[in-house]
DNA sequence: ATATATCTTTGTAATGATTATAACTTTGTA
DNA sequence: TACAAAGTTATAATCATTACAAAGATATAT
């Protein structure tokens, strides 16, 4: 199964819920927060428990297989897309969008005396265009 | 009093509690969580209460007199420089730098449609030089 | 200057996200 | 099968932030 191999890519061991956890975020590309995981899978999965997605994820972050949002200051977000894309975050309805139309030089490490980058991320708020001129 | 005149630029009516978190954010400039402002001012405001530096620093943000970094996971981060500039946050020390030697194309707000795009925010993160070689 | 309305501050309680803990279950291996 | 290691679960604890209502300060009208 590819989502088995993908995960092995990074050294995480699949167990069933770790692999359901990877297809949702592949699946669903809105950068869920941990309580929008687990309400989708809880049904699937009835003995599953909300603390495993939290270790879940903490380790694929840790592992490097999955991105951790700031830009929403109330719950992490996550994204299994680790390319360079920038994110726009709606403050009206919350919703956070991908943004690849952006030239590659915005993800471009700076090389700083005293600074060793490992991460870029880049964040844009405002309103989107389902929001405007509603409200 | 210039802080006052500062503020007032804002919309903000310059109370005691209210100058001395600008004062203190203009003076300190190292982006201190709520718990370090207060910390720091409750010394020489022995009745201050943490409720009013959570008050004070939404009312800043709001009217765009500070910024409110998303850098941290854990706690909101405060900066009262608002000019165009990065911040970089060490992984191992938790002490976020500014990047001020970065091309202002960075910040440019992109034309897209269907995003009315009001705010940019670039982070880096990895290892700062004093963390560098110890641990 | 006094009364009244509005704004600001304060302390406490409530909320909500995340982490810690320990028991239980599954998996891998001898 | 037996044992050890890894993973999952439920619950409790922690910590940041917000809600609320009372108290205090400031501004305005008489
Ligand atoms: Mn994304
Ligand atoms: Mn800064
Ligand atoms: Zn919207
Ligand atoms: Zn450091």
């Amino acid at each position: 199964m590819q989502i088995h191999h993908y995960l092995k890519q990074f050294d995480i061991k699949p167990s069933v819920q770790r692999t359901a956890v990877m297809d949702y975020l592949m699946s669903y590309k809105t950068h869920p927060t941990i309580d929008e995981i687990y309400s989708y899978l809880s049904p699937f999965m009835p003995t599953l428990s909300k603390t495993t997605i939290y270790n879940t994820l903490n380790l694929f972050v840790e592992k490097g297989a999955v991105l951790q949002l700031a830009i929403d200051e109330k719950n992490a977000r996550y994204d299994a897309d680790i390319s360079n894309h920038a994110h726009f975050k709606c403050k009206n309805c919350g919703k956070v969008y991908d943004l690849f139309d952006l030239k590659q030089e915005l993800f471009a490490k700076p090389m700083l005396e005293g600074f060793d980058i490992h991460t870029v991320e880049l964040s844009y708020s405002g309103i989107c265009g389902s929001c405007k001129g509603m409200n």
